[in-house]
DNA sequence: CGTAATTGTTACGTAAAAGTGCCTACCCTA
DNA sequence: TAGGGTAGGCACTTTTACGTAACAATTACG
């Protein structure tokens, strides 16, 4: 059963969209993160859309998960070579939306949560 | 009540993200359209879906709807020249989805709608 | 007079996405 | 032996997005 997309822009947003991957993805541009690490850069993110949204970049090849064999568990997240190809293009979603943000509001600093994305 | 966003490309992706939006984005990149025309360029949509997106992309000043005063009625929706700024963007998430469906699936035409979109 | 043409609205129902709370496994250290 | 530290699973509920179907307004035309 063959899902069409009505245009290749859809396939681009089924792998960065949804509420968590932008963040996920922008905190691992700047290098590989362990999972709790993550969810410290993240604070508002549960374990369980974590997990889940890390599973799902990972099944789009997006990013590698790296399981160190050891107790307690050590994992890693990077980006992939292929996750790398989206730096530009998240770059310019950063861009757009900060302009926006500033274009609808007046400014941006209240409207940004404190993160070291938002420098 | 001011909401905040992790990061900048949230504000994007509410602009161009969901089911619909990035479809009738692209089909006024390629110059001013009816409603009834859009209808029949995106068979699939209804017309709740279509003028509920509309509307939001009006308010975000992305589109400008344009009235003209007869009947039957006769409107027609432009991209603004804010609405141009999204021009680059949507190009490049449609040529990283065309890239990403082939990488997925193999070939692209059995994945994308038949459209004068994806030509 | 009744109907077609065009754009749009509204109330309601369904499906998908996100959130909550509690549970597991493992070894180390106090 | 009880608790800490790390990563993650599962059942369930809530919220948001999307879809369906019927209705409105206006004028021209047969």
């Amino acid at each position: 059963m063959t899902k069409k997309y009505n245009i290749s822009v859809e396939a681009t947003l089924e792998v960065i969209g949804g509420k968590w991957k932008p963040v996920i993805l922008c905190h691992l541009m700047n290098g590989k993160k362990r999972t709790g690490e993550l969810k410290r850069l993240i604070p508002k993110i549960t374990q369980k859309m974590l997990t889940q949204q890390l599973r799902e970049l990972e099944h789009d090849g997006i990013i590698n998960r790296i399981v160190y064999n050891q107790v307690p568990p050590k994992v890693e997240y990077e980006l992939s070579a292929y996750g790398n190809s989206l730096r530009e293009i998240l770059h310019s979603l950063c861009i757009w939306g900060e302009h926006h943000i500033e274009r609808t509001y007046g400014d941006t600093k209240d409207y940004l949560e404190d993160s070291i994305l938002n420098q």
